[in-house]
DNA sequence: CGGAAATTTGACCAGTTGGAAAAAATGTTA
DNA sequence: TAACATTTTTTCCAACTGGTCAAATTTCCG
């Protein structure tokens, strides 16, 4: 029995490596679904088609689990940010960055969950990395927002709030997944909703709603 | 020893009502910072300053106690929609119905987290009124919403995603709040943050990004 | 005061949960 | 096949959790 614990870091075969991604797929389903507290060992286990114990020969903790699954996602969640590309044209630069956030929402739901999750409950695994590579990478990409603006090229506004209303918008459909599909009812519920959601957005953020010719 | 179980539904003496009161305080706040399956009755019990046994006189059960939580609270969520008026001035009406959901995440954010929760283990105990009342009621405010499109007083949009990209850009704010403060740093993160909210999102529901002069 | 009703507490319980230990089974390789 | 490493299962445990119950205490009211 060698110490399985390095087994986590640096998975030797590629038998453990499979295992691992077959663990982490069961754990993303049942925390995104039931939240840290609410997620069990024994259901991930149960989910991932193996005992307890032998899920935890592969992972030292229910915690480390979660840590994995959370630092992967982070990375996931801020790329789309990162493409905002300065040098592009403003107005294309943000619809694309806004569809890019609102396919995350559609493809990885879970993982916007969790994210959520983590956030209402004060972010006590990733705070270091909001004050630190977001913050970091947030007050870049502001800067290049606010360059725009001064360039006239978009209305000046608040880039920090620009971008949060972003977030919130996209992610409000993975989120709160139950409430959109229960309001829009079974008509106007299903996939097209994504579809139409981008639609809307991009209008909403281009143009607003009040009327040009006042 | 009466059958507590009436003191539930309607407290008798004024103490009953107190007590009810201040265990439903704790609970909101042990509820929110932790979710349904993370909060405990012991912890609730404590911050409300009695024995679990003692708490457990006042409500059935935890299940009890959240449902009161929950039915409670969505009211006071659909009130500011309710107040949406077909017969004002659109614009005037939209931005103050905005105003009015900003100003709920900042003085009810332990709501606001409850309702979050709830909405991302798939509205468990809320799917009913969600099918139901607030259907109901954003069939109602959408039909309105399009009878100003109609009348050409706001451009064309999609009144239902609209009406979700209010809930969603305001409620960011207290069910995000970690994020967001972070994000702005101790200097924007203080009280005048949601001053800058308001501002910001009044600014892009009514005219959006793109310069009018094109 | 004195008794009844309401409230609070301490002891307890059964089920669950995260995790440990060790043995058993299964490769793997020479 | 023998020796060795890896993987899996069986068994177990201590802490926690939601909830009960009877006894003790306090409050209420004539």
């Amino acid at each position: 029995m060698p110490a399985p614990s390095k087994a986590k870091a640096q998975p030797k075969t590629r038998i453990q490596k499979e295992k691992q991604d077959l663990i982490l797929e069961a754990a993303l389903n049942i925390f995104a679904l039931n939240g840290y507290r609410g997620a069990t060992i024994d259901q991930i286990a149960e989910a991932a088609g193996m005992s307890k114990p032998n899920l935890l020969y592969y992972f030292p903790s229910k915690e480390a689990i979660h840590r994995r699954l959370l630092t992967g996602m982070l990375d996931l969640w801020l790329d789309p940010l990162r493409e905002l590309d300065d040098s592009g044209d403003p107005i294309a630069e943000l619809r694309s960055y806004i569809r890019r956030k609102l396919e995350m929402a559609r493809d990885f739901p879970r993982e916007s969950r969790l994210f959520a999750n983590e956030m209402l409950q004060g972010a006590p695994h990733a705070i270091d990395v909001l004050e630190g590579e977001l913050k970091q990478l947030v007050d870049d990409k502001a800067k290049v927002i606010t360059g725009w603006m001064d360039a006239g090229r978009i209305n000046r506004t608040d880039p920090y709030h620009l971008i949060f209303s972003i977030w919130a918008t996209t992610q409000h459909y993975a989120d709160f997944d139950v409430q959109v599909r229960a309001v829009l009812g079974k008509a106007r519920g299903g996939e097209g909703r994504f579809e139409d959601a981008a639609r809307y957005l991009e209008h909403l953020f281009m143009d607003g709603l009040r009327p040009k010719a006042g």
